[in-house]
DNA sequence: CATACATTCTCTAGTGGCTAGAGGATCAAG
DNA sequence: CTTGATCCTCTAGCCACTAGAGAATGTATG
């Protein structure tokens, strides 16, 4: 395997997409590489060390600025790693609060499709629910209360 | 309660913003209300049932596009509720697919935080962990294949 | 060597589902 | 009459990419 690679050949071996690495390098994630005398970026193994990295952290849900983070501490190995546990485990946290979220919804859904006799829609026991909260599992908002906290938004799975 | 309404008492009646509201009428999930004569939105009821049945479905994960397509299946009672049927199916086997994938995540992360001795970052197992992709319950990828379908992006919950 | 096709470059714009802010008009209460 | 809340429109920003244009190189084949 060479040891310098063109950004094709780094996307093959990380299974990060040519655009997305480039992305990455504009945002700062991934330090500008050397280029060829035609321009074109060069990649070593460090760098697809790097991006391997990135790659399993996102696919772990972490966002760029804790991946960001995480790069960070590691290029100083004698601090200790007290920061990095901590945001696993808010991430982790949070992780356990989706589940339990989309529990909910995945029940609630069942009831749903099982209340739907198939019929026409204006019988549609679905629409039904969607339309009259308090047949819900959700509590019922106080008068003056703001829900939706708009929080834990932007990441995958 | 009154019968036309201010879109701030729409938006506590509802629980949905008031920039949110003008942003459904945006992409057309909300028809365009009269206006008084100094040009302010005045909701009804059935605009408040839309709204709530917007909440619900989003608050349920359903997409925009989805909801859209419920609304105009909605308008028309004497279809079969078939095409319902199915984006509900549809969306459950959705959520129930992110719920098995959290739950692996779920379990590495928790074996990340077991592993960490709580060291210096030179010893960090999550930073390893994150590094080898080798260690964690990923299949291998195939030397040409693509994983990583990008699909099933952009969902709360 | 020529040609064809693949890869790369930079740049801009689009995605979804909102949210934030500017700058101005209007309303309700004291 | 003044103050502050609410409303209006419009634009821009968020996240993490993705898509596409248009041009320049690289590689494989005839």
């Amino acid at each position: 395997m060479p040891n310098d690679v063109s950004i094709g050949r780094a996307a093959e071996a990380t299974g990060v997409k040519v655009p997305t690495i480039r992305y990455y390098e504009s945002v700062g994630l991934l330090p500008r590489p050397p280029r060829t005398e035609s321009n074109r970026r060069l990649y070593g193994e460090p760098d697809l060390a790097r991006l391997r990295f990135i790659r399993h952290a996102r696919e772990l849900g972490f966002e760029i600025e804790a991946i960001r983070a995480m790069l960070d501490l590691q290029a100083r190995p004698e601090l200790p790693c007290a920061e990095i546990d901590a945001l696993a485990r808010r991430h982790l946290a949070d992780v356990t609060r989706r589940i339990s979220s989309l529990d909910g919804l995945k029940r609630e859904l069942e009831r749903m499709i099982n209340c739907c006799r198939r019929g026409r829609v204006a019988d549609c026991r679905i629409i039904e629910t969607l339309q009259h909260h308090e047949l819900c599992r959700h509590h019922r908002p106080a008068p003056d209360a703001r829900r939706r906290p708009t929080k834990g938004r932007g990441q995958r799975q």
